[in-house]
DNA sequence: GTCTATAGCAAGATAGAC
DNA sequence: GTCTATCTTGCTATAGAC
């Protein structure tokens, strides 16, 4: 059975604006915003350079449909993960996989997301940066939801997890660990701790 | 008492290769390595580009030169923050607490070091990694000496640490919590969990 | 050591043929 | 929709005066 980051990430072979999306994030995945020219996007489309200005406007347009896209496919990933769990602590889980499942096997559209935005576009940037806060308000729900007391310790939970999530594809090598079993490592360490003594 | 981020950060106005450094790690944290000019690095340190190239051979080399002075700060920050601590447990909450105060109070250097390596240069990419590496197994030393059974728990411990500890300057707000009180968290966490119930 | 000047090139973007 | 051709700009890097 294809996970379901495979199934998100089933090229679209019938539209050419999919191959422009699927080569734009590939690019910017690897090479950053400023790293990635458009000859090089456009090439790997099959096309010249040009031609990509018939469907965007701009390389920061292209950009942001990426980004936009990688921001769909996470969310839809994650809340789906998320539907039929009714334990607070099952659900936490659930959303650690998806989200590594995605950024791990899945690819390119959601690393983009992942990665340091440009520093250029102060306005794009801002805007960015509120589509994945928006994003990890998911998580905030899911945290928000534990059987925990104390504001701090959630929020400082929070951006443990957000941190060792978003770090994961530093060192993720596809013959180790697989994605869900990071996750059910990861939550066993928050949940429990290590201290045997 | 200043901390010992602040006198590593402390500007040496004695020489103008130390300017170009300053202005590099500044350009190079917050642009990135293919975002940054060396137009812009000249112009902070009050030269014009060519000057540049008296200093450094290529802007790669710049780069690097930027890269080993951030391995070497936050390495001796932290190699000085365990030197006296008995407790294994206290030294992994040193290590982690100095490691965050040369990333967050200290800066620019430090950050390159934790930044995505430009793509472009693959052997000069892995030298960089190497250092990273080297860098890190500080922190895995200092795990290995903790009294906790299993490899594996040891190794996602490791992953789960630096992903957090590196994810802090995405929402970190010098205003919030301090990076002394930033690591005493998350060792709580990971040292007794959560979970009350 | 730093300057000016510029070579040499690659980038983003546009215009118009097809 | 895609191409070719090109404009303009900005980049790294070099050469030689001072």
């Amino acid at each position: 059975m294809p996970t379901a980051a495979a199934q998100l990430e089933k090229p679209r072979r019938d539209s050419r604006l999919g191959l422009v999306l699927d080569a734009a994030a590939r690019r910017f995945r690897a090479q950053g915003f400023d790293g990635a020219s458009m000859r090089e996007i456009a090439g790997d489309a099959g096309m010249k350079a040009g031609s990509l200005y018939y469907h965007f406007e701009s390389k920061t347009d292209l950009f942001i449909a990426v980004h936009d896209e990688g921001i769909r496919r996470i969310s839809s990933a994650v809340e789906n993960a998320i539907e039929t769990a009714p334990d607070p602590w099952q659900r936490l889980e659930n959303a650690m996989a998806a989200h590594l499942d995605v950024l791990l096997a899945g690819g390119d559209y959601a690393r983009v997301v992942i990665r340091e935005l440009p520093a250029g576009n102060p306005d794009m940037r801002d805007n960015l940066v509120r589509l994945r806060d928006r994003y990890e308000s998911i998580f905030r729900v899911l945290i928000d939801a534990l059987p925990v007391d104390g504001a701090t310790t959630r929020r400082q939970l929070r951006m443990m997890v957000m941190g060792a999530l978003n770090w994961t594809p530093t060192w993720y090598r596809p013959n180790g660990d697989t994605p869900a079993e990071i996750a059910t490592g990861f939550l066993q360490l928050i949940r429990k701790g290590i201290d045997q003594t």
